[in-house]
RNA sequence: GGAGGGAUGGCAGAGCGGCCGAAUGCGAGGCUCUUGAAAAGCCUUGGGAGGCGACUCCCCGGGGGUUCGAAUCCCUCUCCCUCCGCCA
């Protein structure tokens, strides 16, 4: 949620800087009256129960000086009066929800820094990193998904006859590169972020305090028989550790990582680049976030950002990093920087991490505070997330890059110890 | 899964339906005293909403109910503890 101050104080400024992110002018008018609606019938209560407050108050003393008579009157007029209030507070309850209802609907702000625009099509490639098209030339690159079916190391056909299409087999050197890169994720990142393991299945309240369930967002695979989703992404399960919680400004910046499956539904995806490891509905990550104070969350954007870009700068693969536009920017996010990492088999791009600056969008739901060191006063923290690790697509980095003329893999120098070996072979 | 007990402020721990946003102790912060420190004494010390403000309202695990009035009574959910059962 963003602060509704900033809607019913500000409203010309906050309506020009969302129109960047392609909100309309009329739902932010919306919100506003339902704004000033909502504090209407606040103050309506407020009075009436204070009132009735200071009714019972009287009735107490006129017992205790023994004055039955007076007492029972008082006690029938505050009766008529408390039926009053529960009509009032029905309405309070009405304009509170339908407040928060239009208030969910409204995105971050983005980041002023960010650069204008309306889709992919107006992101910028801030660099490229390690990228030599020449160094191409002249090979026979071929997709992952037949590198690694010759090899034997994925198997799709029978990952579709136990679950489905977007699901995969990993068998072999496959499996161990997998492992090896989870491994070699969690190790790179160990000295900044606290390694946790947090549990795959959340509380209903967690998903939605973190932003990942709302009514435009059907990713989460729910639990039949249970209140609780299936996470889809380890952020989910960081984040929630401190809902509700307000940290002491000395443990910010708090960095912590969670290697985790992630499952998403992926609706509406179907069909697209869904070939090979390129989507799936379950795949393995390493998921870094951080949460710190609102004066250093942009230093800590590109700390993070230098933190997901090692990754792939360790395993030698080259990636280009890009600044998204406001129009691209996710729901929550003020600042996003993708890092998208090159598969020559694909010829493509394909993105392995969304580093993203969320501002306390996040917090302000969660309810994760801070205390200032010296004031003591309290205030939402800024969280951020990265993925430090996510297997599917560099997996597949991995392959098309280490493909060799002879169908064998060359692994890079970083996973030669994690998967003990240099090279897979059939 | 079955039976029982519990949940109160940073922590511990009181709390006959009205005098309880809450005793007391510890912790933390400030002040006095002191060359400095300790000790002692005094004071302060939860979160949220509305309001320029005076101030008002809400919160004793969550939700609902009874009542003029609920931390206190009733229902329900969640979590924790003990015992039994099952189990990697």
């Amino acid at each position: 949620m963003i602060d509704p101050r900033s809607i019913t104080d500000d409203f010309e400024e906050t309506a020009r800087r969302l129109a960047r992110k392609g909100v309309e002018r009329e739902l932010l008018e919306q919100v506003r009256s339902a704004a000033l609606a909502r504090r209407e019938a606040i103050v309506a209560t407020d009075e009436a129960r204070r009132q009735l407050n200071a009714g019972s108050a009287e009735v107490g003393r006129l017992v205790r000086e023994g004055q039955v008579e007076r007492a029972g009157s008082k006690r029938a007029e505050l009766a008529a009066a408390g039926e009053q209030l529960g009509i009032l507070e029905a309405e309070r309850r009405g304009a509170e929800e339908s407040f928060e209802e239009l208030l969910a609907r409204v995105p971050n702000l983005p980041d002023e820094v960010v650069p204008d625009g309306s889709s992919e099509e107006d992101n910028r490639v801030v660099r490229v990193e390690g990228y030599d098209p020449g160094a191409y030339e002249g090979r026979e690159l071929r997709p992952h998904w037949e590198v690694a079916e010759a090899l034997g190391i994925m198997d799709t056909e029978r990952a579709a006859k136990l679950s489905g299409t977007m699901f995969e087999v990993l068998r072999k050197g496959g499996a161990r590169l997998l492992r090896g890169l989870v491994d070699f994720g969690l190790d790179l990142h160990r000295a900044r972020y606290e390694e946790t393991v947090v549990p795959h299945m959340v509380r209903t309240e967690v998903i939605e305090r973190t932003g990942h369930l709302t009514k435009f967002d059907t990713q989460a695979y729910r639990l039949r028989d249970d209140e609780l989703w299936l996470l889809p992404t380890a952020e989910v399960g960081l984040m929630g550790l401190y809902q509700g919680e307000i940290l002491a400004e000395a443990d910010l910046p708090k960095r912590s990582m969670a290697y985790s499956v992630c499952w998403r539904r992926e609706a509406g995806a179907a069909g697209r680049d869904t070939r090979g490891m390129q989507r799936l509905h379950e795949f393995h990550k390493v998921e870094l976030v951080s949460l710190c104070t609102p004066e250093t969350s942009q230093e800590e954007l590109q700390a993070l950002l230098g933190d997901c870009e090692a990754t792939l700068r360790t395993l030698g693969l080259p990636y280009r990093v890009v600044e998204l536009c406001a129009g691209d920017l996710t729901f929550a996010a003020s600042r996003v920087y993708d890092l998208e990492v090159y598969a020559p088999g694909l010829d493509r791009w394909l993105e392995v991490s969304s580093v993203s600056l969320i501002t306390d969008f996040q917090a302000r739901r969660g309810g994760i505070r801070f205390r200032r060191a010296g004031s003591g006063s309290v205030e939402l923290v800024h969280s951020l997330n990265g993925s430090g690790l996510a297997t599917p697509r560099v997996w597949a980095a991995v392959v098309e890059h280490g493909q060799q003329p002879d169908g064998s893999i060359r692994l890079p120098e970083a996973l030669v110890p994690y998967v003990g070996t240099d090279v897979i072979t059939a």
